[in-house]
DNA sequence: AATATAGATTAGAATGATTATAATGTAAGA
DNA sequence: TCTTACATTATAATCATTCTAATCTATATT
């Protein structure tokens, strides 16, 4: 049992386990940055992994990932939560008729300053949200 | 059974049924602009009104008034919707310690120039979103 | 004003995402 | 190899939201 995640995992405060070096290879061995939920998360475990992995497990390992810092989670629909594979600050449009999202690095925005403070708070994170439709596509 | 809300509705195809127009008042008959998730709102309705309003009626009346633009939905958590009575385009404070959403009006962001774009994708909205955090706290 | 009906409300069941539970399994240090 | 703290698992529980089917009502028609 022995992976290129395996010490990742390892140097991160998490034990090596199977299912997680498993859920590893599936989110990092990629070219590009990967957005999932869940539920696409789970199918691709069941249709490529050559043993199950119980979704408990699944939500564990993506929560855990997150917390490490190796997952970023993006609310943007309500009904389902979706984690990203770029963790650097970054923002996303959205494409309202597929519900996919798709990366927008910092260089195609401006920084972006915020003309107004919020007395005793400090500011975590600046991201924009840009919404996408079909171009010939009337207005709802 | 009149009010100032029986025309609104009424102009917007919506019958001025009597729950409506509570939840109407509820909303709109305020100084500032509300931000809500539909369980603050029963909570409102529960204390307040004095007639049971049926769970499904509250959803189903904020999608109406959403769906005919008179409140704006806001993704911030993946847990809850939550609704805006300020259906302007603008952003978003969103303070991680209470979880409480604050509105940060277009005057206080300069206009947002997003270099790229999606072929036959067309830009619905742009929207910022800052997370803050107590100012003398940790990171994480 | 009474009636008919399309649309609205309702309570409760159903769904779907997520989390908790408690039993079993396992990585890793002694 | 043993031990044990941490992980995994199947299942149940929870919570937000949606569906259903019965009942009700705003309003157009008589």
């Amino acid at each position: 049992m022995n992976s290129k995640y395996t010490n990742k995992l390892r140097s991160s405060g998490m034990r090596p386990t199977r299912q997680r070096i498993k859920i590893c290879e599936i989110l990092f061995d990629r070219e590009h940055t990967f957005h999932f939920s869940i539920n696409d998360l789970a199918e691709i475990v069941k249709n490529n992994a050559n043993e199950k992995i119980a979704l408990a497990t699944i939500y564990n390992t993506v929560h855990s990932l997150t917390k490490k810092g190796y997952l970023k989670e993006i609310s943007i629909n309500s009904d389902k939560s979706y984690f990203d594979t770029n963790t650097s600050s970054h923002h996303h449009f959205f494409d309202e008729e597929t519900s996919k999202l798709i990366d927008l690095d910092n260089e195609y925005v401006d920084p972006i300053n915020i003309r107004k403070n919020i007395p005793g708070k400090k500011i975590k994170s600046i991201e924009v949200l840009v919404k996408v439709d079909n171009d010939n596509q009337n207005q709802k």
